[in-house]
DNA sequence: CATCTTCATCGATAGCCACCAATATAGATA
DNA sequence: TATCTATATTGGTGGCTATCGATGAAGATG
């Protein structure tokens, strides 16, 4: 099972955020604030996992600017990242997800 | 009853997205990607409704800058905002807020 | 080892953004 | 009209970021 490295958030509506909860969740939405990694992630997630292969050709962005892209979500802990030989599969990090999903509840 | 400006977006996880839908989502994320504005949204939130006065002085930043991040929040649509008087009044826009929370599901 | 493929990193550029001091705008009040 | 208060806008600066071509690093294969 995989680690959660991210503590859930208050309920933004419920609660006033801290300097420190504001931070972190602010990284995780900043990550999803591009339309270039909003579709990675999406297809990441509806792939289930997916080569890093794969993600080129569909968003006509060069190589290195998807890899940068995937860093980032990488850095923002929203996918994980494995290789298997020569290609490397991405996969949602569901648990981070669902807490910045909770946070807008 | 509040009109509703932005229409919903597919549960990521579920479909992939457009470029268009990846636009619109990603501009609502990046409203929250910044630490002072999502704690000016939770002042708003929690508050239910707040003059814009009683925001500057909790996040120690100047009065230029809350107000930049307020219009930033208004524009991405994540913001309701009334003048009355001298006063200006901020609530939050939930109908957006419930389709960003939704597009995570 | 030499070579091929996949992916990450480097270096550079252009555009965007957070921030503040100063100023403008708009409503209230006298 | 003159003045006060609340909020927005302007102008400027420094830092971050999206993007690409070129290059590097790492695994696979012969």
């Amino acid at each position: 099972m995989a680690q959660k490295t991210y503590s859930s958030y208050p309920a933004i509506r419920e609660r006033k955020l801290t300097a420190t909860q504001a931070q972190r969740m602010a990284s995780g939405f900043a990550a999803l604030g591009d339309p270039v990694r909003l579709r990675l992630f999406s297809l990441i997630a509806t792939a289930g996992e997916i080569c890093a292969c794969d993600l080129v050709e569909p968003l006509g962005k060069s190589q290195p600017t998807i890899s940068h892209h995937l860093k980032t979500l990488f850095d923002a802990g929203l996918v994980n990242r494995e290789r298997r030989g020569t290609w490397i599969w991405y996969s949602i990090a569901n648990d981070r997800l669902d807490d910045l999903q909770q946070a807008l509840r």
